[in-house]
RNA sequence: GGUGGAGUGGCCGAGAGGCGAGGCAGCGGACUGCAAAUCCGUAUACACGGGUUCAAAUCCCGUCUCCACCUCCA
C-alpha cells in the first residue's frame, strides 16, 4: 500500500504521488512570533514531525520548510506597548518556539526562513502579479498593494467558497481596495510604526502582508511547485486560499496536496491567543513527561480535535493516561533489554529481521492518511506480544519484537533512547545528582533485601513505603529490586 | 446566509455493511511473603426517529445537539 493523504483541496483521501520520485517537499506555516507557543501550535509541529518521519521511514528524502512570521501588526503593537524593539520581541518568541520543538522531540525544519529576510522575493512576486493584472497599488497614497480577487476566477477553490457568497467583512476598512475582499500583499508604512519595520519598494516603503510571505518563501526554497502544504485548519481560509491565489496567478502551480490539522481546544473552545485560553508548552512539560505530552498530541488522528483543559478532571486523566502509556512502553523496553543483556546472539541479526505482523499493521495505519491511532494500537499489540515473550524467557522472539517496537517508536518520535530525547530528563545539576540518588536508593534497597532474606516483612515494607512516599516505585524481580521515579 | 467537521461503552479514542482496534480505569484469576510490574479471562457502545438489507454504529431520509471558517489565528 502506498501513502494516502486527505487533500483539503479535493476533500478526499488521495494516493500520494510526489512530483519528483523519491523526494517529498513540505511547506507548513509556522508561527507568528508574537507570544509563547502553546499546545495548539506545537500540535502542528508534532503532526508534521510524524509525517516527515513516516515519509523518511518509507524511503523518501524529505525537505521541510516552516516559516517564521517575524513582522506583523501584533508584533508591532506589542513591541510599542512593552517598549522593546519589534525584532527583539520576535526573536525572543522565536527562541521559545525552538525550545518548544526541542522539548517535545520535534526535529527542526530543514529550512526555517524569516519573513523579513525575504523582501526581495516578495517584491518580485508582487511585480509579477501587477504585470499579470492581478494586483494593484492602492490609489489612496497609502502605499498598500492589493490582490485583485475579482480578476482571479479560481479564487475560493481551496476553501470551496464562492466569492459572492462570502459574508462581507463588516468592520474592515475598505481603504484603497477595489473590492472589500481584496487582500493586502504589501502594507504601506505608517508614521506610527518604526522605520526599521519597513522596506523600500517600487510602490513605496512598507512591510509584507502575511499571505505574501508564505508564497514567496515556499517559492524560494521549494520551487514553483511542491508536494504538501500544511498548517492549522483555520489557515485554510483566508491564508491558504490567498497564498494559492497569489502563487497561481503569478504562474506558479504551488502545492499539490493541502493538509490541515485540527485544533487543540480548551473547554470546547479553540485555544488561541485572542481568547486567552492557552496552555503554554513550557507549562505543560513542567508538570508532565514531555514524551507523554507528545503521545497525547499524536495519539488522536491529526484531523480530530483534541480537548485539553487543565481544570477538567477528564482531560487531566487523558494526560495521565498518556503517562501510563509511556510507562508501559518504557517498562517493556527495560525488561526486554534486561532479558537480552546476556544473550548477544539473540540480539544479533534481530534488527535486520523482516517487519513483524504488528509493524505491518502499523505501516498500513500510517499509510492511511497518517493513521496514528491505528499505529499506536499496533504498537501496543506488539508490546503485549513482547511482554509474553519476556515472560516465556524467549530471547530470540523478544529481540525480534523489540527491534520492531524500536522502529515504530522511532517513527512516532517516542523512543526514550532516541537522539531527540538525549539529555532531556535532567539538566547538568541533575546529571551530577543522579549517581548520588542512585547510591542512596540502592543502599536502602540493600537493607530491604537483607530484611527480606530474614523474612522481616515489616522492616522491608517500611523501607518500601518510605521510598514510595518520595515518589519512587519499587518492584521486585527475579534479579533483585528495581526502582523508578 | 455560505462552507466544512463532529456526536461510539465508566473515560480517552479508532473503525465505516457481517467477525467488538488499542489504551486507561473496573472485576475475576495466575505470579508474589504482601505488593508492583507482567500475563490470562471478562462487562458495558455507537445522539434520536424512520427506512433499505438476510445483516446497519457503518448506507438512505428526517430530527436534535455541538464545533470550526467566512479577511488576527497552529
Amino acid at each position: 500500500m502506498t501513502f494516502q493523504l486527505y487533500n483539503t483541496a479535493s476533500r478526499r483521501i488521495e494516493t500520494f504521488t510526489p512530483l519528483i520520485p523519491g523526494r517529498v517537499s513540505i511547506y507548513h506555516c509556522g508561527m507568528t512570533v508574537q507570544g509563547s507557543p502553546h499546545l495548539g501550535h506545537i500540535r502542528k509541529e508534532v503532526v508534521f514531525d510524524v509525517l516527515r518521519r513516516w515519509l523518511e521511514h518509507s524511503g523518501y528524502q524529505v525537505t521541510v520548510v516552516a516559516n517564521v512570521t517575524d513582522i506583523d501588526d501584533k508584533i508591532l503593537s506589542k513591541s510599542a506597548e512593552q517598549g522593546v524593539p519589534w525584532w527583539a520581541l520576535a526573536y525572543h518568541f522565536e527562541t521559545e518556539l525552538h525550545e518548544a520543538y526541542k522539548s517535545l522531540g520535534c526535529r527542526p525544519p530543514t529550512y526555517e526562513p524569516r519573513a523579513t529576510g525575504h523582501v526581495p522575493e516578495m517584491i518580485e512576486l508582487i511585480r509579477a502579479l501587477i504585470d499579470a493584472g492581478h494586483a494593484y497599488p492602492a490609489d489612496d497614497g497609502s502605499g498598500d498593494v492589493y490582490f485583485d480577487v475579482m480578476s482571479w476566477p479560481r479564487y475560493g477553490e481551496l476553501s470551496g467558497m464562492k466569492v459572492n457568497e462570502m459574508a462581507p467583512a463588516e468592520d474592515s476598512d475598505p481603504r484603497g481596495k477595489r473590492d472589500p475582499r481584496d487582500f493586502a500583499l504589501w502594507k504601506g508604512h505608517k508614521d506610527t510604526e518604526p522605520l526599521t519595520a519597513s522596506w523600500e519598494t517600487p510602490w513605496g516603503r512598507g512591510r509584507p502582508g502575511w499571505h505574501l510571505e508564505c508564497s514567496a518563501m515556499a517559492g524560494k526554497y521549494l520551487g514553483d511547485a511542491f508536494d504538501i502544504h500544511g498548517g492549522g485548519i483555520d489557515l485554510r481560509f483566508p491564508h491558504h486560499e490567498n497564498e494559492l491565489a497569489q502563487s497561481a496567478a503569478a504562474g506558479r502551480p504551488f502545492a499539490h496536496y493541502w493538509m490541515h490539522n485540527a485544533w487543540v481546544t480548551m473547554a470546547g473552545e479553540k485555544m488561541s491567543k485572542s481568547l486567552g485560553n492557552t496552555a503554554r508548552v513550557s507549562e505543560v512539560t513542567r508538570s508532565h513527561n514531555p514524551r507523554a505530552v507528545r503521545y497525547f498530541l499524536l495519539a488522536p488522528h491529526y484531523r480530530s480535535t483534541i480537548e485539553f483543559s487543565p481544570a477538567d478532571e477528564q482531560t487531566q486523566g487523558s494526560l495521565d493516561e498518556a503517562e501510563k502509556a509511556i510507562e508501559r512502553i518504557d517498562g517493556f523496553l527495560r525488561r526486554a533489554d534486561e532479558l537480552l543483556a546476556g544473550s548477544a546472539s539473540a540480539v544479533e541479526g534481530a534488527g535486520t529481521g523482516s517487519p513483524t505482523a504488528e509493524e505491518q499493521r502499523f505501516a498500513t495505519a500510517m499509510d492511511d492518511d497518517l493513521g496514528t491511532p491505528g499505529a499506536a494500537a499496533a504498537l501496543f499489540e506488539a508490546i503485549g506480544a513482547g511482554n509474553r515473550a519476556i515472560a516465556d524467557r524467549d530471547a530470540p522472539l523478544t529481540a525480534q519484537i523489540l527491534a520492531g517496537v524500536r522502529r515504530m517508536l522511532a517513527v512516532l518520535g517516542l523512543d526514550p533512547d532516541g537522539p531527540e530525547w538525549a539529555g532531556s530528563a535532567s539538566g547538568a545539576a541533575g546529571d551530577r545528582l543522579e549517581p548520588v540518588v542512585d547510591g542512596l536508593v540502592q543502599a536502602m534497597l540493600d537493607q530491604r533485601a537483607e530484611a527480606r532474606s530474614r523474612k522481616d516483612w515489616a522492616t522491608a515494607d517500611a523501607i518500601r513505603d518510605t521510598l514510595s512516599g518520595l515518589g519512587l516505585t519499587v518492584e521486585d524481580t527475579p534479579a533483585g529490586a528495581r526502582w523508578s521515579l
